[in-house]
DNA sequence: ACCTAAACGAGACGGTACGTCATGTCTTTTT
DNA sequence: AAAAAGACATGACGTACCGTCTCGTTTAGGT
């Protein structure tokens, strides 16, 4: 993703935008979402307080930029045939990611920031969460097509049912993110999917 | 839940209380979380900002209160010996219930303040949520005993995977809570937790 | 005058009403009208701006009251018999007082904030100039009576000949309130007003 | 005056000159002194602030530059033989001068960021009010050596006492210019001047 | 007729101050 | 003693201008 944004005029200063974005998520993991203030981006960043009125239209935005900024294009998801194993090999390399502090604070406040503010949360989902789903969608239907998964599954609600109680747990802190939890998470999704007989 | 909510003071307002609650509830709808205010609260509650400050910590606090006393207390799941009919019912209703604009705006708004604020989150999963879902544990691990389900399944993470799917695409906005997507949520989380045979 | 400028609210805060006088006052000489801030009175004062913009409408308004404050009451000029000398004794004194640098900024700002707001300038002229001027009308009228000057004069417009020159001077800085320049004014004035024969 | 103004430089765009100085006089009209910005004659004119920015140091300085260019070389009174006559004669035409209201915003502005800009005062005076004196002096002093003036008057204060209240009533707005006004002060000031007999 | 350097329009930039709003504390008066 | 009322110091809001600084683009002269 990201390094393709390019700047909306010729006349933007790159250098400031650069700086405003450090600014954020440096202080956003300092002092938390809600006591994130855009004069105080402005001031860490050595930036007037225009400059960012000038292209976001909130602190929000500022920082699903900024996020957005650092996040890699994603990829698709390893296919070594077998399924449970390239689950489980992504879902542990993502809880490793969703444990790392300085990853929490900003994705934290942009989901919560998302849930209030239906607009910021069309561009969340779009730039973050979407492309993140549809690589395990894609998984899931090259398995179906190999008779991995049963043809009268739900793709999209078995992948559902995969990273939401991941993401809740993350979100609303009712469960640690360990790779047993990943595991079994895994295994008893797989265990709904699979063909019967 | 409610109704055991006694003021903490022989001395307290009852009718102050009460206003408050009223006017946090309304403002919420009409203005949104982050524009909520406490000033606003309490002179739309024809109360003085201190009764506020004096009883609760933050606005979060007050709304949490206000929503909680409207809560009925859970009850148990039905159980009419079909796993799947039972929890079929029970999610209609609950997505019935979170499709209903005045339980949006404030439900919402403390989901996404416990994402920031540990503290808060402890107290809203332990009033609201964790209740909700032990009835589903409870519900399962008699399935668990007739049989209906495996034994070897973990009863937690099938909670999460029935549950999750729906509170994420609500709080996140990711899709519908239609009947059609609740009924094939049951199906396919059941059939993963089935005995197999 | 002032010093009966009670309090128009009993729960007004005297001690920062007296900390912005002081610091509007002493700003004004310091930094000069023009950059001479709300901001910048609220942090010398240790008072909020919201004090300042509570109970003031505009830095001149403080600056009049500031200003108002420190007056004494006008008293009455003497009366010797000696119309002349009474009068350049009185100018003398007021010459001085003119040259007196802390009287200087905030006089010389009122009176050209003044002349581009009707408002204020009303204020300004009935609390501070009106009273100095009054006390010349009367002696003049009184050396009407006494037949020191010519029943047939305008005695408003013989003070104006008289003071006008002087203000000009001082606010136009066309010239030095010098003893020499308050006795001619004086002495070419009287000659005008004098009974002739 | 005026139209020896020529251009600093030979690049100098006329027209941009004479944009910014039918902005500046208008919007000063409408708004005010205090509410008039670079950034609006800029943008009332069509120019780019740099353009003023480059020619002017101040927005008083445009507005002295603008007013000056619209006033026309000041001539000498007449002299008709009779003082007073000539002396009302102009006074009265002064007066409807000053009662014009498009005169009045720019001319009252100027005087007033003079009282507070010791530098702007000086080019003020220079410009506009001294070679308006001049010619009150001269007249005198003719008059002096006719002996319609006594030889002991000083002609300077003479003047001041002429004109002085004159400017106050208007800058102050202590009072209405009217003919009636005009006259009765040159009758009370040649009163005083004329050789006593 | 071309070339070049200035002046130009546009407008982004780091800042300062504006006037408003809400915070949480406090004091006064009423119930 | 709790409550309504509301002043207070604090600090962030989002806006308006400041004066400086590039950007291309006219537009005169000088060649």
């Amino acid at each position: 993703m990201a390094n393709k944004a390019a700047p909306d005029s010729s006349r933007r200063s790159e250098r400031s935008r650069r700086a405003i974005f450090d600014a954020a998520l440096t202080l956003v993991g300092e002092v938390g979402y809600d006591k994130l203030t855009i004069e105080g981006i402005a001031s860490r960043a050595g930036v007037g307080k225009q400059t960012i009125y000038r292209w976001w239209p909130s602190k929000a935005a500022v920082l699903l930029d900024a996020f957005t900024e650092g996040v890699d294009e994603y990829e698709g998801l390893p296919d070594t045939g077998d399924l449970a194993a390239d689950l489980k090999f992504v879902l542990r390399a993502t809880a490793d990611e969703f444990n790392d502090p300085a990853f929490q604070a900003p994705y934290r406040a942009l989901a919560a920031a998302g849930a209030n503010d239906e607009e910021l949360s069309r561009t969340f989902l779009a730039r973050l969460m979407e492309p993140g789903t549809r690589v395990y969608v894609d998984r899931l239907r090259a398995a179906q097509e190999t008779g991995e998964v049963a043809a009268d599954i739900d793709v999209r609600i078995a992948v559902e049912m995969l990273l939401s109680p991941f993401s809740q747990r993350w979100l609303m802190r009712t469960g640690e993110l360990t790779y047993d939890f990943v595991d079994t998470l895994v295994d008893q999704v797989l265990r709904g999917v699979r063909p019967r007989g």
